[in-house]
DNA sequence: AGCATTCTCTGACCTTAGTCAGAGAACCTG
DNA sequence: CAGGTTCTCTGACTAAGGTCAGAGAATGCT
């Protein structure tokens, strides 16, 4: 019997929901309802922006409004506008409001042990094992892919990212790389990619037109705690899918040798090893596929 | 960087509810709200009666009655008298209801499909494997294990399975063990355990008395979907535990030798083997252990 | 400076989800 | 067949969660 993924997935769904999400709920509601429980875990201990709190929570704003109103009248936390945008205001826990969330946190704690305590220590290794490695997936099956400007700020933000660990590993210098790459990885022969997960950059990538009317793939990167989720093969064939959408034919891209996982990426992807294509000091390798 | 296991099961919590919980909600939600909906699609395509709705959803009776007069009123579903006891009511789908079940199905799929298409081959069979793995774990971690005198409708459906099982593979007659049984296996001197998910019996186990004064362990049985999470020996320690609290200080019991896993798991749980202590004529191995 | 935009807040309103007490029919037990 | 129990239902009620329109202050843009 070999079983569907997608099986697997809701069956997992299920569980999940009725054991663990039941149980959330009832930890969390402590006298106070879930909505405003909820709002002040997700507070924090650093606080945060009306704004922020509406964006990473989805909710109305007058919902909000209300929420932090009555989390206000139990004297759990300040509302007061921000120092550099008057309109916007900040909302931070009170002392009273860092105990009540200390409490929310060990509930969640205690959720967690409630879970893990009944089994023995092979079990629950095996149970984080698989958690983490799910964790891993679910979060790299549900980033998003999103053409950018190489000027906005998320695309600026994962490129800086890029040139900062090649600096560290190479001792690369940008020098007016970022404005070369934000004129050529633009419309109407280029593109950039950025890759988030909660509004953070987590992978980018970049096409531009070679003289030779191929397409090179420039400035790829993904984040360190991403590797390993197939994140860079997945980036690498929405590249080629949109440089093949451009009317490209070939696609071409240098690396170093010292990059032993990129380059056995590419080589899993068909790409293969010709001539040296340009001058590129840094680069040892180069590669192209036909798309 | 030693990770704490609680660590990993909240962080994973976290990912899960923010990513897949409410793309739950938004791919359920189709038109109706969310309760009559999941109310639907647990009736399924079979039917159910009433009073399961109620035990496998943890509704109030009130509240389950007016979401069934809703369905009902939109012709969803039809509900009548159960034939064997008519103070149940048994619940089943109309043509125009079980066009709307599937609709919720084909929902549901989507949403699966949505979460792993993205991965590649490998990804996906990885994830696959995390969460089978998960899913049977957190399974057995929060199953219930639950003293029920053995007459109990589910200590004998436990019972019925054990005693199924040992029939299949080695011809054993069950006879007038039952009745041995539920007079020995109760209080003071003895007591029976069944150990349930969903009100479904999972495992059981249950703890007599013997003539010299030590206690023996007998009809353990762990459900065949069961195996390999740790159940076993969990209602192991739980029935030594309980057998403890009644004052006894050593157990007792005996097995078959071709039950390799069930003799290697009581050689973990630290049982050794003794000589022959009763007539069993199905017994080949006898083992004891300290309280 | 004038105008459009952003951000938060309030008031009015609505749906969903759920609780509780008690009624009535069917069943079980002795 | 009397009395207790099980099962479902209705009516009355409440809390929680959420939407929408518009007001008012602060800011950015030209």
């Amino acid at each position: 019997m070999l079983e569907e993924p997608t099986d697997v997935v809701r069956r997992f769904n299920r569980t999940y929901t009725q054991r663990i999400g039941a149980l959330d709920e009832s930890f969390l509601g402590t006298g106070r309802p879930l909505g405003p429980s909820r709002l002040l875990f997700e507070i924090g201990e650093s606080g945060a922006t009306v704004r922020e709190l509406r964006d990473r929570m989805g909710l109305d704003s007058g919902y909000l409004s209300r929420l932090l109103r009555g989390l206000e009248g139990d004297g759990l936390v300040e509302v007061r506008p921000d120092l550099t945008d008057a309109r916007r205001r900040r909302v931070t826990l009170t002392r009273r409001g860092r105990t009540a969330w200390r409490r929310l946190d060990d509930r969640s704690e205690d959720l967690a042990r409630t879970l893990v305590a009944p089994l023995s220590d092979r079990q629950r290794a095996r149970l984080v094992d698989a958690l983490a490695t799910a964790d891993l997936l679910v979060r790299a099956a549900t980033v998003r892919l999103e053409d950018l400007p190489p000027t906005d700020a998320r695309a600026v933000e994962a490129m800086a990212a890029y040139f900062a660990e090649i600096g560290r590993r190479f001792g690369f210098e940008p020098g007016d790389a970022w404005r070369v790459d934000a004129e050529s990885m633009t419309a109407p022969d280029g593109f950039f990619v950025v890759a988030t997960s909660d509004g953070e950059p987590v992978a980018c990538g970049g096409v531009q037109r070679l003289p030779d009317g191929s397409a090179q793939i420039k400035r790829m990167w993904v984040h360190d705690g991403w590797r390993g989720a197939g994140l860079g093969a997945r980036l690498l064939r929405h590249l080629e899918d949109r440089a093949r959408e451009h009317g490209y034919a070939v696609v071409r891209l240098d690396t170093n040798d010292t990059l032993t996982e990129a380059i056995a990426m590419y080589e899993r992807a068909g790409y293969r090893a010709i001539a040296r294509y340009n001058d590129n000091p840094w680069a040892r390798c180069w590669f192209e596929k036909d798309l």
